[in-house]
DNA sequence: GGCCGTGTTCGACGTTCATGGAACAGCGGG
DNA sequence: CCCGCTGTTCCATGAACGTCGAACACGGCC
């Protein structure tokens, strides 16, 4: 299940500033962030092979990054805002300000 | 040298968070914020060897969070600070608000 | 029950990375 | 001139990473 990783206690700053260094986790976040819904994840604009998708939403999740709750047939990823504003309030502000690409 | 890595024109999200997302690394941009002077490759506080140490350097270099001036027989570290700044205002700030190594 | 859509897991492959030792270059001081 | 200090480069090694295809698990639905 994608609920199985458990949500880490405290935030770890290299664990999120190294899910989000990368191009397509970094852009699952953009659309995360633009579309402020839960998306499920297949529904991601990316080019990468499903198998590959699953282990990037694997990393942010771990990273604390994402959250996921399944609802019927599919998963739903949310961006964990509020615990990411209080751990690092204002990183993702800062990173998407500019973040084109 | 140190200085013939060319400084990079814009700086890359991808790269400078790649380089913050180490360890060893976000150490040294840590005490490089700290005391705000330029300090010598040889001075900061580090456990690694003098050629990993280096090859640090060069990554943040090569990122744009650093800049090495050559002056006398050492040389200085600097963190780009109003670089960093320009580009993704609040970064550095939302890092090390919590970060404590 | 059988099928299909959705995600995860499991190897596997190639690349990148962090690390350290050794050798080298530049520079200053005796 | 030679020695010591500082930092870089070269090479090697082991680990981690990104990527994908195939196989599997789960849940609706006909």
């Amino acid at each position: 299940m994608a609920s199985h990783t458990p949500v880490p206690a405290a935030l770890d700053v290299i664990a999120v500033l190294q899910a989000l260094a990368d191009p397509v986790r970094l852009d699952l976040v953009r659309q995360l962030r633009e579309t402020d819904t839960a998306i499920a994840c297949g529904r991601f604009d990316t080019r990468v092979a499903k198998s590959t998708l699953s282990h990037h939403f694997k990393t942010l999740r771990e990273a604390g990054v994402i959250a996921t709750h399944r609802e019927g047939g599919q998963a739903l990823n949310t961006l964990r805002s509020a615990e990411l504003e209080a751990s690092f309030p204002g990183l993702l502000d800062a990173i998407f300000r500019r973040a084109h690409s």
